[in-house]
DNA sequence: GTGAATGCAAAACCTTTGCAACTGG
DNA sequence: CCAGTTGCAAAGGTTTTGCATTCAC
């Protein structure tokens, strides 16, 4: 929660990609606004619903443009999963997702130390993703099955 | 979305023991020879594509399915990629995952130590992915440029 | 023999694209 | 003013599903 709270600087490149200046539309705010809200990892979908329920006219087409600009300047993760659309995350720390096989839900594991594998030489690294799959401990509870 | 029914009857297979309760027919054990022949993390097009050279009337289902059961009792990996389909992958050593933002391609690379988040209490622990974005040698070479 | 797996085709689904209208800087 | 963005709708591609047939055990 003490993530910055509105992006009132999205122009000037905030996480310093190549110095690509993000537009700043009424419908990222939206977005990114969504994604700030509440915590846990919404799809596609999910954005857009509770986005339209502030500015009905937004399209989907929009919304995953809004994702992908807002990737773009290193202001919102994505979450690639296996059977389920991806989701998206704005917290911006270095940690991994938890999947729940069972309920489908996902959420951040802090990671204390951050593993750093030996690249070919001459790769370039962009992003590293983490994720977990098994059993939340709601699920894995015996009372729940 | 999850728990899928139609596989709970493989059995819990903890991971890829003998006990696994694997139905062993020919579309499987051909798909798995194909993962195996090129480790180069196939499309599930690609390995329909190669399967059905030798097995000309195998379906593209099947191959979902098949991948699916490999899966399941652990003898095969699926890497979830981003705006690109999901690659396959029967190596079963602790490694990650680059994935060539350029031409992208999928190749291993080796975990000399695996990172080992601190899960909730209760959560229970499937399998873990690492998947490194970028650019790979060849595309991230000026020449190539 | 029997339940599970296959093959086929269609459906469901997620994501991208094309284009005219609009808007932020 | 103008390039970049939006909204809408339709297309594109991947993954899943239903059902009759076939097969492994």
């Amino acid at each position: 929660m003490s993530a910055p709270s509105h992006l009132s600087d999205l122009g000037p490149a905030p996480c310093a990609e190549q110095g690509s200046a993000l537009r700043l539309t009424r419908q990222r705010r939206e977005v990114y606004d969504v994604l700030l809200e509440r915590r846990d990892h919404p799809t596609v979908q999910e954005v857009f619903a509770r986005a339209k329920e502030r500015m009905p006219k937004i399209s989907l087409a929009t919304v995953y443009n809004c994702l992908e600009a807002l990737m773009q300047v290193g202001l919102v993760r994505q979450v690639n999963l296996h059977r389920s659309p991806s989701r998206f995350c704005p917290n911006l720390s270095d940690h991994a997702h938890f999947h729940c096989a069972a309920c489908g839900q996902v959420s951040d594991i802090p990671l204390e130390a951050t593993p750093c594998p030996t690249l070919p030489d001459g790769a370039v690294l962009h992003q590293q993703e983490i994720t977990l799959r098994g059993l939340c401990p709601h699920c894995a509870s015996p009372k729940h099955s």
